[in-house]
DNA sequence: TCTGGGGTCCTTTGGCGA
DNA sequence: TCTGTCGCCAAAGGACCC
């Protein structure tokens, strides 16, 4: 799921493998990939996995993507490119495992892995030299593995960053490997455009454009003081240090989640607040449900509206204490929802976000006025118990067994309590 | 032409206490 | 006592990534 592949850089850059210990694996198309592995008949064609009418590209085969279609474009226009694609939609669950095993797999060569996203991560072999070998070895020992058990293919990068091992993955595909080696660094980077750099999206481009900065090498040559007037201090000072090959930060396994969030875009822009707030109530369902498995609580609750003109609001708000009841997120969730200027439009997209994780066992929990005025733990602790038998339900009978009732009706009213609504499990 | 859903990180702004 | 300012924090928004 990385940009395409840049021929003139997929070189020979040496053989030199001297410090280079970190490796970056990235799946080819990898929701396309798992597709095709459990669908055979597909191969050769090009096939899209994506959602619904008004969704985007999660993933393009690479037969689809000689028509120009790629992740992110919307369905609309990957269609009017590649009319005859075979549209599937997509099946997280099954990338989920396929993810697990792979990460399995990388486990096995050391314990320096640190996954960034459900198809890529980065290891850092050094400690498995002796024991796996030199670096191009191991790489080759992986994409073996992952072609065996899996049936889809990764490319490797192998340079002695991370930032350059990531960008190296990328000129490998598909199902490659490249080697940067260190002393080919810098002559690697300067050969490429300032949007190959990791945080340089359209908008930084565009800004480093206006300074004249269009290549690597021509970021390199500029004073970092001009580079952070163009892109601001700490984007500055780090972009400059990218161009030069400098990037200190080590593979960092088991790295902490900061937040967890939940959004969904109306099939149809809605007007009515109602059912946009019982949209929020699904939404704030979900993430305490996922709070509870990872066994977190959250502090600061913050929502997230798009109107029908593509504008973007958010608000947010710390809580007293911290929690994994979805119906106290609701709440707040409910609040800053009303305080939200929608200029009279419609709303387009809604989303429930929870941020300031803790784990819920070492944290502080308040007394609230419910608690202190019942027995024991009080209704907060109840609420929390319901909740939590819910989840056993989701558990054994799927997530759609169970939810709010209030997110399943279309209501404008103001509800002070929040029943629940049993799917036919029959 | 039409722009998902899951995240992270950074900048700016404003409130507040010292 | 009043005013300025500094640092900290929370909130809002933006950019970016896959």
């Amino acid at each position: 799921m990385s940009r395409g592949p840049r021929p003139d850089v997929r070189r020979d850059w040496g053989t030199s493998e001297d410090g280079c210990s970190i490796l970056h694996v990235d799946m080819d198309a990898f929701f396309a990939s798992v597709e095709l592995a459990r669908r055979p008949q597909l191969r050769g064609r090009p096939v899209i996995v994506g959602g619904a009418a008004r969704g985007v590209v999660l993933a393009a085969t690479y037969e689809a993507r000689a028509f120009g279609v790629h992740a992110a474009m919307p369905m609309q226009a990957a269609l009017r490119l590649c009319p005859n694609a075979v549209v599937v939609p997509p099946d997280h669950r099954s990338y989920h495992e396929v993810s697990v095993g792979v990460m399995e797999v990388l486990s096995d060569v050391t314990a320096l892995v640190e996954q960034v996203s459900i198809d890529e991560a980065f290891l850092d072999v050094a400690g498995a030299r002796r024991r796996m070998g030199p670096p191009t070895a191991i790489a080759a020992h992986i994409r073996a593995q992952v072609r065996a058990r899996y049936g889809i293919t990764c490319s490797v990068g192998i340079a002695s960053t991370k930032f350059v091992a990531k960008l190296a993955s990328g000129h490998a595909k598909p199902d490659g490997v490249l080697l940067v080696p260190r002393a080919a660094t810098v002559d690697y980077l300067h050969a490429l455009p300032v949007g190959a750099l990791w945080g340089v999206g359209e908008r930084t481009a565009a800004a480093l454009h206006r300074w004249g900065i269009t290549t690597v090498a021509e970021l390199a040559d500029t004073e970092v003081a001009t580079v952070q007037r163009a892109v601001g201090k700490v984007a500055g000072a780090h972009l400059h240090d990218l161009a030069w090959g400098r990037d200190p930060r080590p593979v960092e396994p088991g790295r902490d989640e900061k937040s967890i969030g939940a959004e969904e875009t109306f099939a149809v822009d809605e007007g009515d607040l109602g059912v946009v707030q019982a949209k929020a109530l699904e939404l704030a369902d979900r993430c305490a449900r996922r709070l509870r498995q990872r066994g977190l609580v959250g502090r600061t609750v913050s929502v997230k509206v798009r109107t029908s003109d593509f504008r973007t609001l958010t608000r947010s708000r710390t809580l007293a204490a911290p929690t994994d009841v979805g119906r106290e997120l609701y709440l707040e969730a409910r609040t800053l929802l009303a305080g939200v200027e929608l200029r009279g439009l419609p709303v387009r997209l809604v989303g429930v976000r929870v941020e300031g994780l803790e784990p819920a066992h070492g944290a502080v929990r308040q007394l609230t006025l419910d608690d202190a005025a019942g027995e024991g733990d009080g209704p907060r602790a109840d609420r929390r118990e319901a909740e939590r038998a819910m989840d056993q339900v989701r558990d054994r009978f799927g997530g759609a067994a169970i939810r709010p009732a209030a997110a399943l009706t279309v209501s404008t009213g103001d509800r002070s309590t929040t029943t629940f609504q049993v799917a036919d499990l029959s």
